[in-house]
DNA sequence: GAAGTCATGTAAACGGTTACATGATTTT
DNA sequence: AAAATCATGTAACCGTTTACATGACTTC
């Protein structure tokens, strides 16, 4: 069976705690979502595929009202998710909508690159502010380690990235009316 | 017709000048391929598309000696690129694995988070050289305006990963003598 | 004449998102 | 009683990559 990053970031995940699907989205969401996200599409086929392959091994919950399958990591798995950590990172990509309309803003008129670096350093703001926001909901345990510096790294990055286009948008004249107000 | 942002990439570069599918390729791969990448299944059937919605109009070279198709964007298609241009981004993906590796890198041994930093470090150095490269092979004309400001930023952005994972890569204990090398 | 580049194109596969469906439990 | 949350799942669709196919022209 052949694994992508995606099913490691399932693995991944089960390697901090057991869990359900449905916990495993959650986390995804306030945590790998912004350099990797997983919709419930991906991970309950996937879930079923790590179970057949016996990486993971999923169980109905007995404590909890409700109908809930808990997998956990199985030997098995848990060397898959060790063996993929220490293997270089294959996958890099990207898709920044306002970086391109940056990169196409000559072809607006005059104040277009301006407004497309101002843009881009608000989307950038309003990153930051909801990681910062992410960061105060979390307890310190998640803080420390790796995950918390995942998430200052993030909190830098946009920061950084604000504040270049913040700089770069003051060399490349006054905006046009409209498109600031 | 509805158009995607990879329909504006091949907009965004006929606006510069008129070119074949060949060398948009060409150009997409030292310019937005680090955040907005297209491949020869997209171009083609892409342009076919654009020239029967009337937004761009191609005809077969004659000055060249071999067989190609040169674009242009029509007044159309010009006006279609100036709105997309004026209107917010919404597209901002990444699927960074090195990330992801630093973010489970706790279920590693000793030193992986360190480890998994290092090598994030290294292919942010190695992507800023590929830059600084491209960099060099580029015109002035190609580097002044927006253009250039991407690609500068790039260059800032990928040092600024680079020196955020060093520095943050100090605070995780000695490496695993295997992982390092 | 061989290798490399220019140039256009397509089919299959893949990874992923969206939207929908269902229903139990918990909170207001 | 209604609304929100927990929980699992699937089908259709979409954008994209990969691999392949073809052939002319150019450079070594």
């Amino acid at each position: 069976m052949d694994l992508n990053a995606t099913s490691y970031v399932i693995l991944g995940m089960l390697g901090m705690r057991p869990m359900c699907g449905y916990e495993i989205k959650g986390l995804v969401d306030t945590s790998t979502r912004f350099f990797w996200a997983a919709s419930y599409g991906q991970i309950y086929p996937e879930l079923r595929r790590l179970a057949a392959a016996g990486l993971i091994d999923g169980e109905r919950d007995a404590e909890s009202s409700r109908r809930r399958t808990e997998f956990r990591l199985t030997p098995a798995g848990r060397e898959q998710l060790e063996r993929w950590l220490a293997a270089p990172a294959e996958v890099q990509e990207m898709r920044d909508e306002s970086l391109l309309k940056v990169f196409f803003s000559g072809a607006g008129g005059p104040g277009a690159t301006r407004s497309a670096l101002e843009a881009k350093a608000t989307r950038h703001r309003a990153l930051g502010a909801r990681l910062r926001s992410i960061q105060g909901s979390k307890g310190e345990r998640e803080l420390s380690g790796a995950t918390g510096a995942t998430l200052r790294f993030g909190i830098a990055l946009n920061d950084f990235v604000a504040e270049w286009c913040e700089r770069e948008a003051l060399e490349h004249g006054a905006p046009v009316e409209a498109e600031v107000g």
